[in-house]
Order: C-alpha cells, then structure tokens, then sequence
DNA sequence: TACTTGTAAGTAACTTATTACATACAAACG
DNA sequence: CGTTTGTATGTAATAAGTTACTTACAAGTA
C-alpha cells in the first residue's frame, strides 16, 4: 500500500523540510500538525520521529534551510552586482523572488517570531535577521563612503526602511489572499526606496 | 475567595479584549488559551462563555476594538494636521505611538493573518488594512495634487511602503525581544519615508 | 544476522465548550 | 418595608476532540 519506499534519513529530512515550507504556504505554519505533514509524504505520523527527535527539531531544520537559501542567493546577488547600490537592488530583488518561489517562507518566520524570547527557534530568527541588518548597514556604509547616495542617510533607519518596504510587499501579497492576484508593485516600492536613500539616477 | 465581584456582561467582555490584548503583548497570541484568559481575569474558565459565544468570537471583538482604536487615532491625526504632508507624518507617529502603547496588537494582527482565508476573523483584517491603504492613496492623491510631493510618486507603491516603514520598526522592535530596549529609529526611518516622496522641506 | 526505516496502536496532556448547580441582584408583590 | 421570584453571572466538573510522542512489532537492506 506504500506507494513511497523506503528511504535514507537524510533524503527524508530534506522531504519533511520541504512538505513544511510547501504546507504553510497555504495554511498557518502553527496549526500545520505531525499528521498533517505525514499525511503529506505518504508516511505514517510517528515516521517521522525516525529521522526528528522533535517537532521543534523539525522547524529549527526549516529555519536553517531559509537561512542558508537566503544568505546564498543575497550573497550571488550582491557578488554579481557592478557597484554597491546595483548590490542592493539585486538583494531586493533577489529576496522577492524567493518569497514569491517559496511563499510560505514569510509566513514561518511570522510564526516563529511570535514564539517566546526563551525559544531556540526565534533565537535562530533573531539571528538571522541581525546579520542581514549588519550586512546592509555594511553596504549603505560603503555606498556612502562611495559617494553613491546622500552622506546624511541614516544607515540604521535605512537598513530598517528595507526590510520594511520587502514587508510590505509581503503583506499586501498576503493581504490578497491566494485568490486574487493582485499586481504588487514591487519595481515602484524599490524605485521609491532608492529615491529615499538621495543617490543619483 | 473571588477577589473579582459579579459584573455585568459589557464590562466583562471589555476585559476580556483588554487581558487579551495585554497577554499577546508578551505571548504568541495562538497560544493563548481561554484558561489563560480566565486565570488573569481572576475567573473561572467556563465564565468566559457566559460573554461570548466562542473563542472566535472573543478574536473578533478584539479586532473590532483595535480597529476602533486605530481609525480613531489616525483620523485625529490628520484631521488636526495643518497641510496634507503633516498628516501623514501624524498618522505615522499616531500609528507608532498606538502599537508602543499596546504591543500586542502587531502580534494579533499578525496571528490573524496567518489564519485561512475563509476565516471571518482574518478577513476582517484585510477589510481594515484595505481601508487604511485607500486613505492612504487618497491623501498621497491630495498631497500630489497641492503640489507637496513629486509628481511621479507612484501613489499605490507609496501606501506599501509606508505601511512597511510601520512594519520594519515593529520587527525590529519585536526582534529586539522583552529584555533589550534598543532604539528603534522611527524618526530616521519617518525622515527617509518622507525623502522617497520627493517633497520639499 | 544486525541495523535502519516503517507501521499500527496507544497514551498523556491539553483545549474548547457544555452541564448541573449556586448565588447575587433587581423588580414585583403582599 | 420585607419577602418572593426570575434572571444574569459565577463555579466545578467533565465531555469530546486534538496533538505530540512512544512502543511493540514488521520488513527491507547491507
């Protein structure tokens, strides 16, 4: 009756990250359940305490898989970018695109960061999202001293207002709701955002 | 032994929307159980159900409160600003001062969100962000029209992005966590927002 | 054979909601 | 004015359902 064979429990941990990143694009990441998520891979629910010791094992796994896809593509972007400011419009970009190929991602880091301070998971968060504020405080630093924008921008309300503009890009494509594919006008907030930031074009 | 006297049903359920706002300030809002609400009301659990129906309908009325709460602050602030631009500056700070004031709200509105489309209780919540989003376009329309802001400020990707600008100062303070009261820039990012219009001052 | 991966069934803990019963309180009445 | 009586508000207990995790056993694989 098992139309999926048995398999090696690594392959079987990228399979139980994957189904969950695919669930809480359509569900709430908090009431996604051990069944559910069996359910899903074709197994039985305690199967898949063979290859997690814990639920929490289970999303702290799904918060390593984004950071490790999101530090990878910012990283490509910034790399592939001819000056400081081009790096920034490419990690906006490049962060779009993977929310918009993996929409549940947004929604589980919500879930997660609306968890207690004590929780390892949000820590993990938090942490993440430290380092991608230092790294973009980093290149607002250096575009800057490149001259390539204002020399009075604030850095840190800077790098705050970017995460802020791909948050509401987030929101109001969360707010359409699966059905209605309202435009979301990704290219217009970027392009506002660069305005702010005083640079020349 | 009942510390809490009898009370009529109205200043019951008033309380109970306070408490759970009160407790979503420091838990994650799903994980708010009925007994949890009972225990702060110094009240049995199954009196909660003596003032509302549901669990659900404890949800709605809390985000009929804060929707009150909102639309009244934001319609005081602009009503009270001398030209168009200065109100949106006092929506912006109104609408700051509100979430500091009741940290929990981001984090139920949040919660809402994460919840099916179909649910009553989230589409209540696109129903008020939709609104906020068209007052918004609206007075970025007047402001362009009395010549306040650029011209080619695209008027829709304008309302994102200052709803994000919200949105990255309430992450940054929700990352922060309870203990570490770092300074969120809200008037650097308010100063930066402001700039993307392209105004004058 | 020895180990890994899977299943089926079970359990303890938790959550919403209901039920049977108690008590405060206001209005009606003698 | 004092008593009765109906209703709103409260409690304690519990029903019914869900969830994460465990265990005893089976079967594939090296």
């Amino acid at each position: 009756m098992s139309l999926n064979p048995r398999q090696s429990t690594e392959s079987r941990q990228a399979e139980i990250i994957a189904t969950v990143v695919a669930l809480a694009a359509e569900r709430n990441p908090a009431d996604v359940t051990t069944t559910d998520i069996a359910k899903a891979m074709n197994v039985t629910q305690g199967a898949l305490f063979r290859h997690f010791s814990n639920k929490e094992a289970i999303r702290l796994a799904v918060i390593d898989w984004v950071e490790t896809q999101l530090m990878t593509r910012l990283g490509d972007a910034q790399a592939s970018a001819p000056d400081v400011v081009s790096g920034l419009e490419a990690m906006f970009l490049a962060h779009v695109r993977f929310i918009r190929e993996f929409p549940g991602v947004p929604r589980l880091v919500f879930a997660e960061l609306q968890q207690p301070d004590s929780s390892p998971v949000r820590q993990r968060v938090q942490q993440i999202m430290r380092r991608y504020r230092q790294m973009l405080a980093e290149t607002l630093g250096k575009a800057k001293a490149a001259q390539l924008i204002s020399p009075d921008v604030d850095t840190e309300a800077a790098s705050a207002l970017f995460l802020g503009a791909i948050q509401g890009l987030v929101m109001q494509s969360m707010l359409g709701g699966a059905s209605s594919d309202a435009e979301v006008p990704v290219l217009g907030v970027l392009r506002l955002y660069l305005a702010s930031l005083g640079g020349k074009s």
